[in-house]
RNA sequence: GGUGCCAUAGCUCAGUUGGUAGAGCAACGGACUGAAAAUCCGUGUGUCCCUGGUUCGAUUCCAGGUGGCACCA
């Protein structure tokens, strides 16, 4: 029997969640969200994870699975989701998968290269060098360590050469060898829909889901995690502009808006990752009956 | 009804002593391998309100029109 994973994802408040459960519903099966922020158990309103309802209605895997204070990536994810999936498939054909992180989905469809994890104190030292001495010191080093990264990566990106520079000095090897991404085989096949519509209703989406995320308390969950502010997993669009307007650098009404524009920016930085994607059969989200169907001729005529 | 002021990018506005224009914000395009809702790079997107006139040439000057604002009635 062909196990077939179902991926569907599109730009932030699109109505995948939605679609996602009637897709799951029709298959009879469960849900696994690739979603970089909806995993924390912690964030709540201002990740929009499914409704208690939603919940109930299809099982979901990787909601609320892990801690803001845990130290998740996408390569953990690459690995406890095939765990998971791999599991699934033991009960089901087809599994639906949803969410809108890029690198997520593509770990889990692609791989991501095998490195050793990053020790925290050397990221805290290279981060203090990178103040102190600014990128250009950091650079010269990767040049050394590393030329034939040195020759490719986007030196004007301190995130890149720091990463690439913890390799190098954690394994004396040069970060690039370790770059090799391979193809990994995965034990199903793979059906990548994407969900998009016009810009401008996209927009009114995402400034519709802010509004409500502000009613629904979105503020009192940003100041429950305020004390942690600096986590990774706390570098998040509506987080991060209100802890601005906690340390009284913006008002309310500021941190609103600049989480109404970084949302959509967001929203447009995953349109131009999904674009150019051949992989991927595009819907609107009111589109949802063609796509079932769609899936259903699909899967079916691979048995 | 009269008089005055204004009309330029999605918004707020600058500017051109007449040679088709530029800031901020917004927007848009791109890169992407253990931070990915992160991080980084790039881009003015324009019937200069409309119609005539003067001029080699008008967004700019003139006239009329339209719309807005203010004051007087």
């Amino acid at each position: 029997m062909t196990k077939t994973l179902v991926i569907i994802t599109g730009p932030t408040a699109i109505g995948k969640t939605r679609i996602a459960i009637k897709t799951a519903n029709f298959f009879q099966t469960e849900i696994v969200s690739a979603d970089s922020r909806q995993i924390y158990r912690e964030l709540s309103v201002g990740t929009a994870v499914p409704s208690t309802e939603e919940l109930l209605a299809v099982k979901h895997h990787f909601i609320h699975s892990h801690s803001i204070h845990d130290n998740y990536n996408a390569s953990r994810y690459e690995t406890e989701a095939l765990e998971v999936l791999e599991t699934l498939f033991q009960k089901y054909k087809t599994v639906v998968m949803t969410g809108g992180s890029m690198l997520y989905i593509d770990a889990v469809c692609k791989g991501i290269d095998i490195m050793p994890d990053v020790d925290p104190e050397l990221r805290k030292n290279l981060k203090t060098r990178l103040k102190a001495e600014g990128i250009e010191s950091l650079r010269r080093q990767l040049k050394k360590l590393d030329p034939d990264y040195y020759a490719t990566v986007d030196l004007k990106n301190p995130v890149r050469i720091v990463h690439a520079l913890e390799i190098c000095l954690m394994t004396g090897k040069p970060y690039s060898s370790f770059r090799t991404l391979p193809i990994k085989e995965r034990p199903f096949s793979i059906i990548k829909i994407g969900l998009d519509c016009d810009r401008t209703e996209l927009h009114r989406r995402i400034n519709q889901r802010v509004d409500k995320m502000i009613e629904s308390g979105l503020e009192e969950e940003a100041h429950r995690v305020f004390p942690f502010k600096h986590l990774n997993s706390l570098n998040t669009v509506g987080y991060r502009e209100f802890f601005a307007h906690f340390n009284g650098e913006i008002s309310k009404e500021k941190a609103v808006e600049l989480i109404k524009r970084n949302t959509r920016r967001y929203a447009r930085k995953q349109l131009t990752w999904f674009r150019n994607k051949p992989d991927m059969t595009w819907f609107q989200p009111n589109e949802e009956e063609q796509l079932i169907e769609f899936l259903d001729k699909k899967i079916n005529k691979n048995e």
